[in-house]
This record gives C-alpha cells, sequence and structure tokens, in this order.
RNA sequence: CGGCCCGUAGCUUAACGGAAGAGCCCCCGGCUGAUAACCGGGAGGUGGCGGUUCGACUCCUCCCGGGCCGACCA
C-alpha cells in the first residue's frame, strides 16, 4: 500500500443497506404480510404467557362506513399503549371488537331495498343487515391492519355473534333478577301514516303551520294571597290542542316573575283574570287584542308551586309544578305539560309523579279514553275539535295560525307525534344502582381526571335507562305476552333459558321461531295458554349490547380476565359506551368494568374547527395512509396532547413526515457506521476503552430511557415523541454523532478507539429502536434486522424486552462537566459563526480558538479533547481572573490541512512518506500497510 | 341554555405564583466523506379587558373563540 491508493480509500465512510428513503406505502404492506406469516401476534401471545394481565379492553367502533380519523387516533393510541405494555413485559392481549347491530346498518338497508321492504318480515331484514355489518367489518379490518394495529384480528368480538347475544342475555338475566328492569310508558315519536316508531335520527324537520292557542285553566286553589280575591286562571300556550286532553300539569320556572292580570274582553266586555309570566304579559295581551288591562300582583314562579287547577274540558284536578325548562322566550312562560305527548313533560312527570296519558292509537286515533267528542279522530283533524271544546267553556284566550318547524317521518314525509307507549328501563334507583356506581366511578383512575368530574355529573343527573327500542337490528328483549290480559313475563330464569337458546342459535331464533316454540321452563301455562301467546318485538338498545361487552369479552368468551385494566375512548363515550358499561357492570358485579378510563378528545381541523365526516374540512384518514404511511401517521397521533382536540391537518402531517425522516436519518447513520460491527455483545466488550464522551452519551441514553419509560407509563406519548426526538436531533445528530465522525472516520477500523464509538452506536441504535417500537412499529422492525447481532436476539423487535437505564454510566459530576463543556462550545460556535460570516473560514475545523476561563472554572473543564469536542483546529486554554463566563476567540489556523482526515493540524507534514497527513493519519496508515489484509 | 374541557411563536410543545424555554417550519450562512442529507446563526409568542399579588402563562371575574355531552324549538 503506498500512495498510489487515493487516501480516500483509507477512511471508514458509512455504508448501509438501510434505504434514506422510508418508501413506507410498499415496505410497510410487505411488513404486516411478514408479520402475518410468522404469526407475530401469537408468537408475542406465547412469549408474554404467564406474565401479569393488563389487557386494553377495545371499544367497538360501529361496522359502517370506512375508518376516519378519529378511527385513527383511537386505534393508533390503543396500539401504542398495548405494544408498550407489552415490550414493558405484561401480557397484553388485544381483541379488537365491532359494534354490529343498531339503527345506522338497518336505516342503510331499508333505504336500499326501498318499497320491497313491505313485504319482508324481520328475519329477512336482519339477515341483511347481517351481511351489511359483516361487509364493514371486513373493510375497517383491512383498514386497521393497515395501521399497523396488533391483535386478534381473525378473532374479533363481534355483537352479533351468538357467544355475544348470548352474554348479552346473561347481564339482562342479573340485572332481571336483581329487580333493576321494569316496564312503563313512556313517549316516543311516532309516525301515524306507517305506525312506527321513530328513532331521533329518523325524523326531518320541515315548516308547517298549527293552530296555536292560549288557554286559560281555572286555578283552584293555591293562587297567592297577595293576587286577591277572584277567579284566577293559568293561561299557557301550545301549537298542539290535541295533546290537552293529556294534560296533567302545568309547569313554570321558580326564578320567574309571573303577573297577575285583570282584562277586560273586547268582545264581550267581561272582566277575566289570568296569571302568566310577567315580561310576556304586555304581548299576549296584544295578541289577544286586549287593550284594557292591569296588573294586580306580581310573584316568583316558586310562589306558585302546589297551586291546583281544573282541566277546561275534563273533570280533572292538576298541579302547577317547577319546571327549569320553562322561560319567558314564547308563550306565557306557563307550559301546558303533557306527559304521553313530549319528553320534557315526561321527565317533569316522573319528577312529580304525574299519570302518563296517552289516549291515542297507533294510527293516531283517539281512543276511548278520550273525550267522547274526540274517540276515533286522528289528532290533526281533532285539532279544530279541541279548540272549539275550549272556546265553547270560555277558554280561549286567542288563536291563531303560526308557521314553525316540525318533525316529519323520513319515509312517510308525514308529521309525527309524540306519543306514550310501553317501554322497557332499568332503575338507577332501584338497590341504590346510582349510589353504586358513584361509588365505583370513585375507584376507578380517570385520565385525564376530570374525566371522573364529568361521568359523575352525567350518571348523578341521568334518568332511568330506557333500553327498549322498536327496530328489528338488535337482540330481543326476550319478553312473551298473554293477547288476551295483557300480561307479560320477562323473569331471570326465562332469559337465561332464552341465553342458552341464543347461544346455540344466535338471537335469531327468537325471530324465526313461533311464541310456542319459544315457551321458557317457568311460563305459568294457565295464565299464559299458547294460544294467546305473543312475542315481544322490542329490541335492546345498542348502548346496552355494547355495555355488555365485560360479560362477553373480558368475562366470558375470550378469557382476557374482568375487569380491564383499561378502557380507552373519545370523551364522548362518558355518555355512551363508558356509562352504559359501568352501569351495566355495577348492576351485575357491585365494581367497574375497568380500572382506568383514559379518554382522548376530538380531531377537529387546523382552525379548531369541528372536522366534517365528508368533505369540506375532513382530513382523509385512507388518504393521508396512501400518501404519507402508516408510520407517519401515528408519530403524528404520538406527537399530540391527545387529552385536548385535536387540530388535524395535512400540513401537520407533512411536519410528522419530516420528523419521521429526522428520525430514520439518524438511525441510518447509526447503521451506516455499524456495517462492520458484527455483533453487540455488552458482556465482553471493555468498557475502558470507552472515552469521556462516550460515558456522556451512555449516560444521556440513560435518561433518556428513564424519562420515556415514566412517559409510557402515563400514556404521555407525545412526551415520548418530543424526548426521543429532541434527544436525536441534539444531543445525537448535532453534537454526538458529529463529533464521532472523525473517529469512525479516520480511526483503525477495527482499532479500539473505533469500537468503543460502535458500541454506544450499537447501544443507542438497540435501545432507541425498541423505545420507539409501540409508535412506529414497521419502522423499528425493520431497524431491528439492521441491528448488530447479539445473544439471544429476537426475531422481532416486538418481542424484545424494554430497556433499563444501566448503572455503570451515571455519575453526575461527568453530567455536570459536559453541561460546561456544551455551554462552552456554544460560546464557541457564535465565534465561529462570526468568522464565517467574514469570509475567514468555511469549516470550523480551519479555526484556532483561544478561550478565556474563569480562574475559578478552569479546573472543571476537562481541556485534553476540547479540539475533538469542539471540531476545531487547535483549542488554548488561557487562565483569567475577573471573568464570569469563557471568552473565546477565534482566528485562522495556521495548519496545513491533513489530506487524509481534513483537520488541521501541526503535524502535517512532518512525514517524509506522507507529507501531506497528520500524525493520527500516519499512524493509522503504516497499521493498515501491515496488517495482513 | 346547562355540565365538562381547551386557548403559549406559523406548527408540536415546556415553564412549584419567581428572568417565557425547546424542536420543527421559515430566513441567512457553511459543508460537500449522513448529500432527496449534515452543521451553524437569526427572526418569531402567553386570545382580550379587569382583579388578587412585591411578582400572574399560572389564581379570580367577565368577554371573545373553540370542542364534547345534554337540553331547547310548548
Amino acid at each position: 500500500m503506498s500512495t498510489t491508493k487515493p487516501y480516500k480509500e483509507t477512511l471508514n465512510l458509512p455504508v448501509t443497506r438501510f434505504d434514506m428513503k422510508a418508501n413506507l406505502t410498499v415496505r410497510e404492506p410487505e411488513r404486516q404480510a411478514k408479520w402475518r406469516e410468522m404469526d407475530l401476534y401469537t408468537k408475542i401471545r406465547e412469549n408474554r404467557a404467564g406474565k401479569t394481565r393488563r389487557v386494553l379492553h377495545d371499544g367497538p367502533p360501529y361496522a359502517n362506513g370506512d375508518i376516519h380519523m378519529g378511527h385513527v387516533l383511537n386505534k393508533v393510541l390503543k396500539d401504542m399503549v398495548v405494544r408498550y405494555l407489552t415490550l414493558a413485559g405484561y401480557d397484553s392481549p388485544y381483541v379488537p371488537g365491532w359494534d354490529c347491530h343498531g339503527l345506522p346498518i338497518e336505516h342503510k338497508v331499508a333505504k336500499d331495498l326501498g318499497s320491497k321492504i313491505a313485504g319482508m318480515d324481520a328475519s329477512e331484514i336482519r339477515e341483511r343487515c347481517r351481511v351489511e355489518a359483516l361487509k364493514w367489518v371486513d373493510i375497517q379490518r383491512k383498514q386497521f391492519l393497515r395501521l399497523g394495529i396488533s391483535g386478534d384480528w381473525f378473532n374479533p368480538y363481534l355483537t352479533l355473534d351468538p357467544r355475544y347475544e348470548s352474554s348479552i342475555m346473561d347481564v339482562l338475566a342479573d340485572l332481571v333478577a336483581g329487580g333493576y328492569v321494569f316496564r312503563q310508558l313512556k313517549p316516543i315519536h311516532w309516525d301515524i301514516h306507517d305506525r312506527t316508531a321513530l328513532a331521533e335520527a329518523e325524523l326531518e324537520y320541515q315548516d308547517v303551520t298549527s293552530p296555536s292557542v292560549f288557554v286559560a285553566f281555572p286555578i283552584v286553589a293555591g293562587v297567592p294571597t297577595s293576587f286577591g280575591p277572584g277567579e284566577w286562571s293559568a293561561l299557557i300556550w301550545t301549537t298542539t290542542p290535541w295533546t290537552l286532553p293529556a294534560n296533567v300539569a302545568i309547569a313554570a320556572n321558580e326564578h320567574l316573575d309571573y303577573a297577575g292580570i285583570r282584562y277586560t274582553d273586547p268582545k264581550t266586555g267581561a272582566t277575566h283574570q289570568v296569571i302568566l309570566a310577567a315580561d310576556l304579559a304586555a304581548k299576549v295581551m296584544g295578541l289577544g287584542g286586549v287593550s284594557e288591562y292591569q296588573e294586580v300582583a306580581r310573584c316568583k314562579g316558586r310562589d306558585l308551586a302546589g297551586a291546583r287547577y281544573r282541566h277546561v274540558f275534563i273533570d280533572r284536578e292538576s298541579p302547577i309544578v317547577m319546571a327549569q325548562y320553562v322561560s319567558a322566550e314564547d308563550g306565557t312562560g306557563l307550559v301546558h305539560t303533557a306527559p304521553g305527548h313530549g319528553a320534557e313533560d315526561y321527565q317533569t312527570g316522573q319528577k312529580y309523579g304525574l299519570p302518563t296519558l296517552s289516549p291515542v292509537d297507533d294510527a293516531g286515533r283517539f281512543t276511548d279514553e278520550a273525550p267522547a267528542e274526540l274517540v276515533g279522530k286522528g289528532v290533526f283533524q281533532a285539532n279544530p275539535l279541541v279548540v272549539e271544546m275550549v272556546r265553547s267553556r270560555g277558554a280561549l284566550f286567542h288563536e291563531m295560525p303560526l308557521h314553525h318547524s316540525y318533525p316529519h317521518g323520513w319515509r312517510s314525509k308525514k308529521p309525527v307525534i309524540f306519543r306514550a307507549t310501553h317501554q322497557w328501563f332499568i332503575s338507577v334507583e332501584h338497590n341504590d344502582l346510582r349510589k353504586n356506581t358513584l361509588a365505583a366511578i370513585d375507584q376507578v383512575t380517570w385520565l385525564p381526571s376530570w374525566g371522573r368530574s364529568r361521568i359523575d355529573a352525567m350518571v348523578g343527573n341521568r334518568p332511568d335507562w330506557c333500553i327498549s327500542r322498536q327496530r328489528n337490528w338488535g337482540v330481543p328483549i326476550p319478553v312473551l305476552f298473554n293477547d288476551q290480559t295483557g300480561d307479560h313475563h320477562l323473569t331471570a330464569e326465562s332469559v337465561r333459558f332464552y341465553r342458552d337458546l341464543f347461544r346455540r342459535e344466535g338471537a335469531d331464533a327468537w325471530f324465526k321461531k313461533t311464541a310456542a316454540e319459544l315457551v321458557p321452563p317457568d311460563l305459568n301455562a294457565t295464565r299464559f295458554p299458547v294460544e294467546s301467546l305473543r312475542k315481544g318485538t322490542d329490541i335492546l338498545d345498542v348502548w346496552f349490547e355494547s355495555g355488555s361487552s365485560h360479560r362477553a369479552v373480558l368475562a366470558q368468551n375470550f378469557d382476557l380476565g374482568y375487569p380491564a385494566f383499561m378502557y380507552l375512548e373519545g370523551s364522548d363515550q362518558h355518555r355512551g359506551w363508558f356509562q352504559s358499561s359501568i352501569l351495566t357492570a355495577v348492576g351485575t358485579t357491585g365494581r367497574a368494568p375497568f380500572e382506568t378510563v383514559l379518554t382522548h378528545g376530538f380531531i377537529v381541523d387546523e382552525q379548531g374547527k369541528k372536522m366534517a365526516k365528508t368533505g369540506g374540512n375532513a382530513v382523509s384518514a385512507l388518504k393521508m395512509t396512501e400518501q404519507y404511511g402508516a408510520d407517519v401517521l401515528r408519530l403524528y397521533v404520538a406527537s399530540l396532547d391527545y387529552a385536548d382536540d385535536i387540530r388535524m391537518s395535512e400540513r401537520g402531517i407533512k411536519e410528522a413526515s419530516e420528523s419521521y425522516r429526522k428520525i430514520r436519518n439518524t438511525f441510518r447513520y447509526l447503521l451506516g457506521n455499524l456495517e462492520d460491527y458484527a455483533r453487540f455483545d455488552p458482556s465482553t466488550f471493555d468498557v475502558t476503552t470507552l472515552r469521556e464522551i462516550d460515558l456522556w452519551a451512555l449516560g444521556q441514553l440513560n435518561g433518556v430511557i428513564r424519562d420515556v419509560t415514566a412517559s409510557y407509563d402515563a400514556f404521555e406519548f407525545y412526551k415520548v415523541y418530543q424526548r426521543i426526538y429532541q434527544f436525536c436531533a441534539v444531543d445525537l445528530s448535532s453534537f454526538y454523532l458529529d463529533v464521532l465522525k472523525d473517529r469512525l472516520y479516520a480511526e483503525l477500523p477495527d482499532g479500539p478507539d473505533r469500537r468503543a464509538a460502535q458500541y454506544v452506536l450499537a447501544r443507542l441504535h438497540e435501545v432507541l429502536t425498541i423505545l420507539l417500537a409501540p409508535i412506529l412499529p414497521h419502522t423499528t422492525d425493520e431497524l431491528w434486522e439492521f441491528v448488530p447481532d447479539r445473544e439471544g436476539k429476537p426475531a422481532s423487535v416486538h418481542l424484545a424486552e424494554w430497556p433499563e437505564p444501566d448503572p455503570r454510566w451515571e455519575d453526575a459530576t461527568r453530567e455536570a462537566r459536559w453541561t460546561a463543556i456544551r455551554s462552552l462550545r456554544d460560546v464557541a460556535l457564535t465565534a465561529l459563526e462570526g468568522m464565517r460570516k467574514a469570509k475567514e473560514i468555511g469549516s470550523g475545523q480551519e479555526a484556532s480558538l483561544e478561550i478565556m476561563v474563569p480562574s475559578d472554572q478552569a479546573a472543571g473543564i476537562d481541556r485534553s479533547r476540547l479540539t475533538t469536542v469542539l471540531m476545531v483546529s487547535e483549542v488554548t486554554i488561557v487562565e483569567a481572573d475577573g471573568l464570569t463566563a469563557p471568552i473565546v476567540k477565534a482566528s485562522k489556523s495556521p495548519h496545513p490541512k491533513c489530506e487524509r482526515c481534513w483537520n488541521l493540524r501541526p503535524t502535517v507534514g512532518q512525514d517524509a512518506e506522507h507529507p501531506t497527513l497528520c500524525d493520527r493519519c500516519v499512524r493509522v496508515i503504516r497499521a493498515l500497510s501491515s496488517s495482513p489484509s
């Protein structure tokens, strides 16, 4: 070997097969296929068998539609939790699930069928719903898999699975046994044209003109004494006169002012006295054409509490009650209350124990419970009749048409009504369910902590839970009726009978079999003769279904264990799944089904506005995955504090993509210098060859491990991201790795100096790869294949063990020393920048530094390696008194540049054989040429 | 309208009531042996008006903007 060969050939420049270009769109699916081939999920399970269980129980997404960013956020967060727990040594199986029943699917199927649905029975419709749901399960599964979510994807839980349906019955049976389930009248939206119940989502609002009437109900008792003698009436306003027969109360707001008005009827000249909201008196009198009136007295709403009035055309006395929703916006501030015909009226009725009257049949005609004049009449036809009845009793203050928006059926396009029907409920008061649930809530860890007050308030205020729905696509409430007597049969024993039946045949059995075929063992044949037996047609609220998953998935069928370590969903689930789950769990097991509940915010757009589901400002999850790759999306999710709302934009994803490249490049650089480091063997490595800066770097890595682990333990992934990213950018890329270049490139390839550096690089690589594995499962697994071999290295990073800080590198004194060196470096860099600006130097190696250090700090500075660490030609230290901080003077180096290592050194030119090299390079070249290779 | 929550540089985020810091982006420069890289430098901020305090991003009142859930539309 001689100078004929360029010196560059003797350098150890980075070489690696690890591509700088991520090409995630191609590589990720390949890797996912590989995971499936090697059955990685099962391997992980085997690997963690016997370890402490920590189950994150999946909240089932609705099996309908392509996934959107909300799904990405939720599933990626779950995956990061599960992957971390697994790497940290827990047995953390993840069984994904889907919510398969419910209105949206049934609605979609109904729309597709159009008029053909009329001739179909429930089983046929259900079969189509099943196909629709399973179609989306399959599609969404593919989309979740594409995101790299690890789990038992081909053995998921589905709420339409017979096993699941059976477990729902098991929960229902326990609640029936506990006495929580009862049947009661409740008003629901009813389409009188289609004779069917409608859900909120099936309503369309259209403008109609209704007769609005002011009616004076004579008060018989309880008028405040300040109002003086004489007859007083409570003046109400309604746009649905036909509901007046069901009036059982008048509601006032306790805080509002009410006035007693004495007025003269402009037509008859008679004098009347009415009570109404003080602020509305003038307006109402004006509407009624009244010019002569005076306010006689005034009181607060609460002063009217307990007063009683007589119904205008029915022989009935009813109370004036207080309701917070009553306002002085419209009407009279006194609200006609018919619990059978309005949602709020119903609530008020429940509060005051009022009867729920609803003398209307399923075609919207008055039944014989209504006044004789109305029986058989349709409710809308009855409006003028009712008005006439009021007028004839002299109680009609005023009538006028009102144009307003009114709900219509989505299919019939006809106005719908509120009609009371029998519904099933779970009582939150029975057996102190509410109190017990609040106590159970207290035992749960809520993250963020305000989750507790949120759900606390919701459970504290919620009414009884209406669990029945008048639909086909769901799990039946398996009740049998005697058609003749109206008696019903629903017992713990009968429900358990159906539980066993459904386990064998699925809930379809209820729809396919006749009532006679569904007789449970405890049915009294005398009270329920077969010939008058009828099946109930209601199904369970889907929230009851998903709320039973703690039984259907945790306690039964999947061997996961009860309760779950964690539930993790969006903050809307405090009302939804968290609540339905804890209510059913407390009602059946007395405790919460989860130890920790983690909630995340909602995806909003760049301006912080709600993200529309389709079009507009929505960022497409599928398109972004396609374009940037799953790991970039995952890094983006990881970088955000999900406790708040998440501003999502393509720009943000682009920035995540930049960060991803920085991380990838840092790893690529590590690997570029490890290509010839065949075996990473910490046990035999001679640690005394490590230099000070290496020990410092390893100490920093310890700190990273500690901080990152703590952040993962708190599920604060954005802190993981920030810590690792800044470590890569600040500590490694711009400092340690930069300083290391000279040693890695120019020293003997297998000499102790370079090997020591490589040891650190290998350690950095291995540790950072594992630390990032929960966030970047594809990239880290690819990186894992490039890790230098070591004893017992697992086949995948996802089978690795979580790293721990190495106590050998802990040294607070050293860390302090390097902190000082780095601030000195900052000063030096500023000085170098000055020279660069003045065009005196380009690279820092072209400069010499004279550093003036305060005498008392001089001892703390390791001057031996400053030239290397500051990457300059030479460094002179001058001790100076009276300084508070170091001062750096930079000048152009007088030394020649070494042709091989490009450093400017005084030793260049001293060797005759290699006149263009520094002493170090001469030494290395000699060693290389004397070696056998 | 009610319950819960959020608002720090263009972006993502720090700061026991004690000097508003970091990274990215951007701009300027360097290197050309991490090169669809790498290194250095610079600019840039507490949504608003008040209050408590020696001192407020931090605590309080109100306002503005936004989110989730609920109620309203008689």
